[in-house]
DNA sequence: AAAAGCTACTACAACGTTTTCGTAGAAAAT
DNA sequence: ATTTTCTACGAAAACGTTGTAGTAGCTTTT
């Protein structure tokens, strides 16, 4: 508990508690000696002004929000640290929520930040988010909103994304360039239209190279991850099992691998993977993985920079930005 | 810009501002119609009071700080995991700072947090940190304080950790179990007690079974990541090569694959590799890698329940409680 | 010499809550 | 019938900061 304030910094300095507040913001209208007492007893006395009677007075907090589905995965966790980077340098907090991937959770944390808590909000849509009104809401309260990676089309705000259909194209081209005639896909909710987009680049892909399109080569990993596993590995034990598997999130990648250990399938031979990913370890994988790898570091700070664009009121722009920072293929043994 | 606040509830309802206040906490004073009122109307108008008043009166602002050298870890992303979702059940907002191993960093966080900002601090030291005087400082501002992982043993604090000392043993007996004779240590900042710890369980490791030391076996890895796998890949080049290595952090353990990549080195033939980490992928690599994986989720849900315990003063406990969450050996592959 | 302007400050209200103290009116006790 | 107690509410201060509106004392202008 902060107890120096300025009203005992104006009383041992014989000033009022606003020459001295105006003092330790630079103001011109104070006389230079006396910022300089001000300043050496605040240093002193080891001053630090309170936020929350800022925050309050100023109608501002200094602090964003970060929404997101999940922390413990390489792509969100980067985007963490870009935002983080860039939220340091302008002096801003972040608080940060996890939704777990419910679409109530996040309502709750919306409907929170309505409060004024934070001055801008940062969000990546949880999978199961159907309705989205309490984003509508703190649009409407003047809480500025940036999207990035699972952003919500419906709604009018600057969204940072990857390229997901092109790349899901790429990547079910590269599936079907390294021979694989039938081809799966694995994908997220699809209420996402990361997933859409996704989805569409592998359908367009398929088109494009006369390679049939079936139904239950679609596999819809929205459960536990339990759940998803059982999926994916009646998928490849099945009659009509896939040479080809595109997955559109690194866990879904990670479990065909498991899974093909478990039924003793070769990759890149009996199945060749490629999965959307930001795994470190990609690359000494056994086979390492081909991945598409989005630029999580940067999209992170792309979205920051572009609320505090927003914040500061230095935006003459559309009022719709919207920022594709393109992922790129790396080509592994998965995929041989 | 929130709106909607006490005193329009009161107009509306013609009541007085203190009455609305005392309704929308429940307090007995105030009549069950005259609350439903009160409550109808705050849902319909979406009252959300406002947190920064609310703070400055009470002096509570319900937030917390984590401040962690990384979060592109698995580790730390799990830890964050655990302590979101005890402060999310507990009504607490979490700030995140990221101190990017920089001990300056640290330190300027810290001096930030003695604005009275949260009502308490989970940290995790940066490998930098030599002076500790910011986090003293904090404490003397009532601040509470909770270590995890990456502990201080000078301040009295709560610290939540793994058995290190007792991991850096066994992972040692291991590799000298599976035939190994010559064991490298790579070891991050000697700054930090795990450190020391995980080194003291390797010298007593060698010691026990009368495996020599050799100080060039030390790797310290304190340097940027390029600099760190020039030290590795150096030392498995080297006359010297270990036939037996013991990473102390996850990266490192990564950084060995690579390097025995480049020089065409067999893992477990040539060399065998155990590492603290809490990689998903551990089982997947090539060769999959043994690991002590530490319970980081369940080491963050620790930190912040002791951390609430003491924000809402319901301990009579010692004052320095320390969890010990045990590290379990994941025997895999890489020590074959 | 009076008016205007400037410099360097101060007083006070305001931000939206919570809390302490107070009180009108009804019910209960004497 | 008077006093006491209780119920349900209100007025106002307080939290620590910032912004608006002064103002005292000086200098400059007319």
């Amino acid at each position: 508990m902060n107890t120096v304030n300025l009203k005992q910094l104006a009383k041992e300095l014989n000033l009022s508690v606003s020459t001295v507040s105006r003092a330790l913001r630079d103001s011109w209208e104070i006389s230079t000696p006396t910022k300089q007492r001000v300043f050496d007893l605040a240093k002193k006395m080891n001053f630090q002004p309170n936020p929350y009677a800022s925050s309050l007075r100023k109608h501002r907090s200094r602090t964003i929000a970060v929404v997101i589905p999940e922390v413990a995965n390489n792509f969100f966790a980067l985007a963490i640290k870009g935002i983080e980077t860039i939220a340091r340098e302008k002096g801003y907090h972040v608080l940060i929520y996890l939704t777990n991937e419910d679409g109530s959770e996040e309502m709750s944390v919306a409907a929170n930040l309505q409060s004024g808590r934070v001055d801008g909000v940062i969000l990546s849509l949880s999978g199961e988010t159907k309705d989205m009104r309490h984003l509508v809401e703190l649009q409407q309260r003047n809480i500025p909103l940036v999207f990035f990676d699972r952003v919500c089309d419906s709604i009018d705000a600057p969204k940072v994304m990857t390229n997901d259909y092109e790349s899901g194209f790429v990547a079910t081209e590269h599936l079907i360039k390294a021979g694989c005639q039938r081809i799966a896909h694995l994908t997220i909710s699809m209420s996402l239209s990361i997933s859409h987009k996704r989805m569409k680049g592998y359908t367009d892909g398929l088109l494009r190279y006369d390679k049939p399109y079936e139904d239950n080569m679609i596999v819809h990993c929205e459960g536990s991850d339990e759940e998803n596993y059982k999926k994916i590995r009646d998928l490849l034990a099945s009659g009509q099992r896939p040479d080809g598997i595109f997955a559109s999130v690194e866990k879904l990648a990670v479990q065909v691998y498991h899974a093909c250990r478990e039924l003793g399938l070769e990759i890149p031979g009996d199945v060749k993977i490629i999965g959307f990913s930001n795994l470190v370890t990609a690359s000494l994988l056994s086979p390492a993985l081909t991945t598409i790898a989005q630029p999580a570091y940067e999209m992170g700070k792309e979205a920051a920079t572009i609320l505090f664009r927003r914040l500061e009121k230095k935006y003459i722009l559309t009022p719709d930005d919207r920022v594709i920072l393109p992922a790129r293929l790396e080509v592994r043994n998965s995929t041989l």
